[in-house]
RNA sequence: GGCCCGAUGGCGGAGUGGUUACGCAGAGGACUGCAAAUCCUUGCACGCCGGUUCGAUUCCGGCUCGGGCCUCCA
């Protein structure tokens, strides 16, 4: 933390970048708003981890010791309206005629392998939101007296009860006209559940016992319980996409408020208690249509694009190609850009090693080549001051766009000795996550599900085309290669690869 | 209806009061039997109207268009 540039981030309470100064020095706790399993994730939702990800990579790379905690949602989010509709939960375990905890377990499952294809650090742990119900309900007890109201469907959180409600979102007071429907019964438009009772003759397959009757919790307590018994409030970062500045988190704020009993300000915290200081919120992944949304359906998950040939790493290449509080495109050819990208780096590379194998005998594939330069020789070791650049990109307010560039330099400026090329790569891309290194650049050529031809049937079809050129025999070398091109598959007679999948991408 | 954000070259996307982002695509060249891959070179921009300024893509105001939130959402 001394040897490199100070840390400034975004954070959404001032609306402005500050010098990131954690609670406890050398450490950084952060709690991450998890995924709702009810279905798959799209690419906008893992926008978010890989956001939270550059956020992590980047407090490691700077000396942090770093707490990640990442929720899985597996109850209490609504289908729709206020406070009325069906658990999503429930509702998907009914629709696949499933057991709910098997909804659970398998979009669990997916997500995990979702972050483990993005290369995104597992966090320090997942909690999750049903092994944290009996704290819930401790939680809930604890601000019912004074900040909670009953009514039939449930137990209310007053917002008038805590003070500055609703200063994440910037947020007036005066409601105009909104869309819905008030329920019945509520103080202010803008209170929510804490605790929502099943309907009476409701048979629900996840529902607890509580002071308030058989239930389930409402969706904001869980990220207050989690964040606070593994993190403790106040923590360091709150990260989360951004349409939760708006509700969700503003929620969490006035719980964490009233849990605290601190109101506004904290004794001996030194700055307005929220449960933590920094709240960070990445913007969305849009197309044509607007964001990706799962309640519109139609969405694009990471499991598609593979099925089109593009490999999870390319989305991660596209997320760092802009801020992350930045609207981001996305598109097939959009995404199809980024895999041309990350290729052309991934071959730079390759070919280098190959080269300096020849000349030098050195194993190409020897670990301690790709050891990032320890954190306290940063400096020393930084001679083309590009080091010092990408520092000083990453850590204004994770500018990964800017850093991007400086890395394509460092893979490809010839006056750079390989030796410390390849330190460098390791060092940029410990907070980056293209995993460039240790990566065979074959593993970034992947199948696609439409293709026709396996890859033995290629390499015999490229063995003839040989044997043919070497009789010059053209009219038959260049049958087969326009064969192979008729059927998806690109020769590339000057390149160690020999060949590559066409991506088609359509929209 | 209320609140908020954005508008950069063919596409994506940084940034800046006066000098290159960068990537993808395109063009030219090298290489190749011809291609592809790769390498080199290269053209192309700051929504509209005013204002501030010696000077604005960058600051201010208005307009137009697009998007988000107000309901579950990353």
């Amino acid at each position: 933390m001394t040897d490199t540039a100070p840390l400034r981030l975004f954070n959404s309470l001032t609306r402005s970048v500050k010098t990131f100064e954690p609670i406890m020095p050398g450490e950084a706790r952060v709690y991450s708003c998890g995924p709702t399993v009810y279905n798959y994730a799209h690419l906008g939702n893992l926008r978010a981890y890989v956001f939270t990800d550059t956020l992590r990579r980047t407090l490691l790379w700077k000396g942090y010791d770093v707490t990640h905690i990442i929720n899985i949602t597996d109850v209490g989010h609504l289908t729709s309206d206020a406070d009325a509709g069906d658990d999503k939960m429930e509702a998907a375990a009914r629709a696949q005629a499933k057991s709910i905890w098997d909804i659970a377990a398998h979009y669990t499952d997916a997500f995990k392998g979702n972050i483990a294809a993005l290369n995104i650090i597992e966090p320090s742990e997942w909690t999750v939101a049903t092994d944290y119900v009996p704290q819930m309900i401790d939680f809930a007890k604890t601000i019912a007296d004074g900040h909670c109201y009953e009514i039939d469907s449930g137990l209310y959180f007053d917002v008038s009860t805590v003070p500055n409600y609703g200063r994440l979102a910037r947020s007036k007071d005066d409601e105009g006209e909104g869309r819905i429907d008030p329920v019945a019964g509520k103080r202010n438009p803008q209170d929510f559940a804490i605790w929502r009772k099943s309907a009476p003759g409701e048979n629900r397959q996840m529902e607890w016992d509580s002071p308030w009757g058989k239930g389930a919790p409402g969706w904001h307590l869980e990220c207050s319980v989690m964040s606070h018994a593994k993190l403790g409030h106040p923590f360091d970062i709150h990260t989360g996409g951004i349409d939760h500045r708006e509700i969700h988190h503003p929620n969490e704020i006035a719980q964490n408020q009233a849990f605290c009993g601190c109101g506004d300000t904290a004794a001996g915290i030194g700055t307005d208690f929220t449960g933590a200081r920094w709240w960070m919120h990445n913007n969305f992944l849009v197309d044509r249509s607007g964001k990706m949304s799962k309640s519109k359906g139609g969405f694009t998950t990471l499991f598609s694009l593979i099925d089109a040939g593009v490999h999870p790493l390319a989305y991660r290449l596209l997320c760092l190609s802009a801020h992350y509080r930045s609207e981001l495109e996305f598109s097939g050819e959009i995404v199809g850009a980024a895999l041309t990208r990350l290729k052309r780096m991934k071959k730079a590379i390759s070919v280098k090693l190959w080269k300096e194998f020849e000349e030098t005998g050195q194993d190409v594939n020897d670990p301690a080549k790709f050891l990032p330069i320890p954190f306290e020789k940063r400096k020393d070791a930084d001679i083309t001051g590009v080091l010092a650049l990408f520092d000083a990109a990453i850590s204004d307010d994770l500018n990964t766009p800017k850093c991007l560039p400086l890395l394509e330099e460092v893979i490809t400026d010839p006056t750079i000795e390989n030796g410390l090329r390849w330190h460098l790569i390791a060092t940029m891309d410990e907070v980056l996550g293209l995993n460039l290194l240790k990566m065979d650049r074959s593993e970034l050529r992947i199948r696609p599900k439409e293709a026709v031809y396996q890859a033995d049937q290629i390499d015999m079809a490229l063995l003839q085309r040989e044997n043919a050129r070497a009789n010059k025999e053209y009219a038959l070398s260049d049958a087969i290669r326009d064969d192979l091109k008729a059927n998806g598959v690109e020769v590339m007679d000057g390149d160690p690869l020999r060949w590559e999948w066409a991506i088609r991408l359509d929209q």
